[in-house]
Order: C-alpha cells, then sequence, then structure tokens
DNA sequence: GACAGACCTGTAATCGATTACAAGAATATT
DNA sequence: AATATTCTTGTAATCGATTACAGGTCTGTC
C-alpha cells in the first residue's frame, strides 16, 4: 500500500516547482516546450493521478454533473442521458447519474411526493457537483442560494420552480393520439393515468381538450389508475376487461402502460387492436419489438437531453436561458390501433 | 451570490472551536450536551452546508462507489443496481452510475471491446470514488496499486482479472434452457449471441454442453449474430424465417434479444411458440409483460447486486473476499416455448 | 486529600492542487 | 544602448474540514 504520487513528487522528479507542474497540467500553453516535455515525461515515470478532491477544494467546482431519475429503469431515460453525456464530454465535464426512489420499480411513486430529502441532500451543494439535471419533477429543488449547484428540469418539471425547464409538448402530444383515434373512428377513449405527476397531468389536459374540441369527453368512469408501471398498465387491462360498459380506444401516459395494458388484455384472449386500440407516448426502444407494435408519440429523446445539458452548461457560465423549452413529439403509427370493431 | 458557510462560521455562530463543529456532525458522542445543542442550534441558523471536497481530501476517501454499466437502457441493470444502493446507503455511502459506451443503444459493441479509456481515467482514482462495481466486462480494470479504487465486478467479468466477481451460473442457466426445450420434444435448438463478449460465451457454451448430454449438438447453421440489443434479435428472426431448414427452438443470450426476436418473427405472420419457441435470459421486468409472455431464466438480480456490493465493502475495510462467487438462476416458463408443432 | 482515569475542548498542522504575486529572463521598440 | 514588453518560473497563501496532541475539568477510589 504505497502512498499515492503528489503533485509534489512529480515536480522533484521533473526538476521543476509544483506550480509549472500544475500549469503543465491545466494550461501547458503557459510552460516553455523543455520544462513542459520534462514535466510529462515526471508524469508517465511517477504515474501520477490527480487529487479531485484536492483541486476542486482549490477550484472550487468539480467537473461533474449529475442527472437524478426517477428510476434507472425506465428505458425511456437512456437516451436523454445520451444526449446530455455527448454534451458534457464536449464540455470536459463528468456525468453520474443517481436514482431519486430507493427501491426502484418495487417502491410506489406516492403520487409524485417521495421522500427524497437524504438525495437532495447529497447532491445539492457545489462541493458534490457543479450542476444537476432533474428527470424528477418530484424533486423540489432548493432554488437560490450560492451554494447550491445550478438545475435545470428535463422532462418533468415542478409547478412554480424557478429552475428552468426543458421538455416536450406533453399535452399536444396526447391530444395528437386522441385526434388519431378519433379520426379512425373511436369515440369513447379512455386514458390511463391517474396520479399527481406532472406529466401526467399533462398528457391528461391533452386527452381532455382534444375530446373537448370534437365534441367529445373524457368520462371519468374511462379514467384507469396509473403510474407509469407496467403493473399498473396490467392492473388497467384488467379492469377493462371487466367492465362490459368501457371504451374502444385507451390512451396511455407511456409505453410501459400501454405495454402492461396490452399484456393483459391479450393473455385474457381479447385482441388488440380489433378489440381495443391502444397508444403509449415516449416511443421506447422496444415498442416497435412488441406484439402487436406500439402506435406511440414520439419524443426527440436525444435533442432534450442535449438541450437541457447545454442549458446547464450555460446556467454555469452564467448566460441567460430560457425559462421553458418545449420540443415538439410526432405521433407513430404502428399496429396497435385500428378502426373499432362495430 | 454570498459566500458559502463554513464551519468556520459556525463556530463563531456556536461559541465554539472548529473542531468542536467538526465532533459535532461526525461523532456527536464526543461532545458535551450543551455544546452539541449550540452547535446544531447554528448549523441550522446559518444553513450549513458540509464541503465534501475538503472533508474527502482530509479524510482520504469519498463515501461514493461509482457502478459503471454498458448501457444505462438495459433495464437488466435496474435491479441490480437497487441492490446495490440499498447496502451502500446502509453503510453510508453514495452511488453513483456511469455508462461505459457513450452512445448507448447507437454505437455497436465492438466483441465487447470499447475504448473506455477515458471513463476509466476518470474513475480509476480514489479521489473520486473509494470503490468501483464493474458491470462491464470489457472493462480492464487497472489492478494492484493502492491509488487505485478497489473492485468488484457484478454480472459480467474479465477472465484473467484479479479483481473479485459476483455473477449469475450462466453456464448452467443456458443448459437449463436447453434441457426445457428438450424435454418438450426440440432437437434442432439454435443460440442468438454471437461476440465476444463472456455471458455470451458462458451462455453459449451452457447450450453445448445441454445439448452434448443429450447426444446433441449445436449446428454452426443455427447459431445467429446478437449483441444483446433488440435489434440484433430482430434480425436474428429475419435470417429464420428466410431460411427453411432452420431449428425449431432458438435459445436467446438475453431476454431484449428474444423480444427482438418474437417481434420479427411475429410480423411475418409465423407464431410463437407454435411454429418456433423462444428463451430469453435475465427475466427483465417486461418479459412477462410481452405478448407471448417470455419463458426465461431469472436471476437473482437485487441478491447479485446486494452481495456485490457488500463484497466490496469488505474489501474496503480490507476483509477477505471470495474472489469468484455465484449465484443460481432459475427457469421461469411462460408462453414463448411449446412442443414443437410435428 | 491525593491521584488516576475519563471526558471535553481548543490550537494548529495537515490533506494536495491552484494561483496571485513577484521576480528574473528573453525579446522587442525607439 | 536603454527601456518597455512579454514570457517563464518559483514562492507561498489558500481552499475547508479533520484530527493529533495537549491542557483543563470532573469523577471516583483508596
Amino acid at each position: 500500500m504505497k502512498k499515492p504520487v503528489t503533485i509534489q513528487d512529480v515536480a522533484r522528479a521533473a526538476g521543476v516547482s509544483t506550480a509549472t507542474v500544475s500549469r503543465a497540467l491545466s494550461s501547458p500553453d503557459g510552460v516553455a516546450e523543455p520544462k513542459r516535455r520534462a514535466v510529462e515525461a515526471a508524469l508517465v515515470r511517477t504515474g501520477y493521478q490527480i487529487n479531485h478532491a484536492a483541486r476542486n477544494l482549490r477550484r472550487q467546482r468539480t467537473g461533474v454533473v449529475v442527472a437524478l431519475v426517477p428510476k434507472i429503469s425506465n428505458p425511456f431515460f437512456s437516451r436523454i442521458l445520451d444526449g446530455i453525456d455527448g454534451v458534457l464530454r464536449s464540455e470536459g465535464m463528468t456525468l453520474t447519474v443517481a436514482e431519486t426512489r430507493p427501491g426502484g420499480a418495487s417502491a410506489p411513486t406516492r403520487g409524485g411526493e417521495v421522500n427524497a430529502a437524504p438525495l437532495i441532500a447529497a447532491f445539492n451543494n457545489k462541493s458534490r457537483a457543479d450542476g444537476v439535471i432533474l428527470l424528477d419533477g418530484g424533486l423540489d429543488w432548493p432554488s437560490g442560494g450560492g451554494d447550491v449547484p445550478a438545475a435545470v428540469y428535463a422532462c418533468e418539471w415542478r409547478r412554480g420552480s424557478s429552475v428552468p425547464m426543458v421538455r416536450a409538448e406533453n399535452a399536444r402530444g396526447a391530444a395528437k393520439a386522441v385526434d388519431h383515434l378519433w379520426d379512425i373512428g373511436h369515440r369513447r377513449i379512455g386514458f390511463v393515468g391517474d396520479s399527481r405527476n406532472v406529466l401526467i397531468e399533462e398528457r391528461r389536459r391533452g386527452v381532455e381538450i382534444a375530446l373537448a374540441r370534437r365534441g367529445g369527453r373524457l368520462d371519468p368512469k374511462d379514467l384507469y389508475q396509473g403510474d407509469f408501471s407496467l403493473d399498473s398498465g396490467a392492473r388497467a387491462g384488467a379492469r377493462w376487461l371487466q367492465s362490459t360498459d368501457r371504451p374502444t380506444a385507451i390512451v396511455c401516459a407511456n409505453d410501459e402502460m400501454a405495454i402492461g395494458l396490452i399484456g393483459a388484455v391479450a393473455r385474457s384472449g381479447a385482441q388488440v387492436p380489433k378489440d381495443l386500440s391502444v397508444t403509449g407516448f415516449d416511443d421506447i426502444d422496444i415498442a416497435r419489438h412488441v406484439t402487436p407494435a406500439l402506435t406511440t408519440l414520439h419524443q426527440p429523446r436525444t435533442a432534450l437531453g442535449r438541450l437541457a445539458a447545454r442549458t446547464l452548461v450555460d446556467l454555469l457560465a452564467g448566460r441567460e436561458v430560457d425559462a421553458d423549452q418545449v420540443l415538439d413529439v410526432d405521433l407513430v403509427q404502428r399496429d396497435s390501433t385500428a378502426p373499432p370493431r362495430d
């Protein structure tokens, strides 16, 4: 267990001062050729590894951005994280991810409110991360103070928060699903997603608006519980199966619920889309591979991630940023929707 | 942009020394009641937030463990991460996650070898994390030196590495799939997964062993390319559809490929399991919800994550750990397998 | 009453890299 | 040739928390 190599050791080995080593590391242009070479050689020879704690302490920043996601396993986030990562890398920063709901899929999301206090405590601290990208609208970020990292909401957000947000056209997207279903003949359209999550609220609002525009309405009977999980989708399917007075089409607030719903319905012999049309939301990778392939709303996930990261970078640089940036979503028609049977 | 509050400010506000504040924070038992109260009050009053950089520098450790996963979106990892997180939390440590394959799903995994150098460089450094859990066998961890964080492989690993590993019975699991298929009548069984990834190699080996035991063999014609992605599964399905001389059952090295394969096959009118039986591996959440529900091998994912985390904690504490811990996997029969048609 | 031991608290050194400042060397300008 | 300017480099202060050490109090024991 040998002592780690410090900048002092490198300086000694190279026959220069620590200041020169430091400069050779962070701004090589300010060091003359011969010494720079000497330092480079010494770095290799000694196997030097920078001590980030010391650097961060002195620099008062970490070069790290944390993405806080509700549930890592939700494949929806993956592409967004890719987008974020790409931008941060090009800025020389590092992305790490932490999950806001310990227990993951097994822990019910109690109406979007979770006790995330310990998690927030772990990251709302400049000495841990320079910035945070919040993918969980359930988190109430302590805006303000000079010693809290800069933050941006991505996808989800929190009403009334002053944190800038980057998101998709949720209401309009859901409206597109309804328009599509209405156009192919459905008149009674249900919705899965009944919790206090902003995304669900927005998407439901979109459904209501679109229906109202066509002279229809969302019957409370056709509203199914849903918390984004596969299982809640399956439960909605079970409820639909049990009743006889039921919608011919169901809009789900995300793809996983749609898949859960279709699975439950299909397993009992009913056919999607013949007996029931279903739409999802997000267009996760698997959506095109399930049977029937899912009609859903495609979000520009990578672009969304990139935009969020760029916004955060701007924020960190002290530049002005838009408080609310909204991206379009597109309907992708696949095989889970068709005209109603009768 | 006010100055952050330091321990000095708290000490002044509480009328004690910085040492006392520090002690009140990290070992409250060593501080007498009245002063402790005074410090607690001052902490609240001043809104103190610890500076981790300073603490880490002085303590020479971070309390952070990083999990390096190949692809965050792979739902297989989620439960494992849950397990890891639970153990670390109870030890007062923080888990963060970083992805080893920038570009995620879009970047092909070139035979398991990826240029992960920058990523390794970012984390093989004690000043960033105390320990690392490697979920990517493509990563070659620089074992040894006193200034590299402790590491444990989980699920995947690297042959010849001296890093301890925690994994599932991959070969035996795949053999169980073959046994099941053989028992219900299949004699020609294919395999999807042809890359240099250790998991794929092990699972394939299991298939070969099981077939050999029954007097069969894995025909090279029945070996399909596969890199864990949905798309590669779909391509395997397309290849199967094109040929007439083909297996009646296919074992896939993971669930996502199985789902991709089934999707491709189903979309062209063939039926699973009537025309083709398919098995997956992992039992990801969605496996039970797709149609047909997937017969697959269930891995004790949470347990695996917990064991990996506990092993790492032991390693950090300087305790001896087993170099190789292996957990059982169980076959879960669902609806994607059935006796062959003829 | 004296002394050992436990307990509490403060002073100051320390972790390792960065950077303000000053000074010396090299080059350009008049 | 003298002076101004630019380049390099080193010295030493600094970031903020932790902790070894020493000194002081208090309690208990013989």
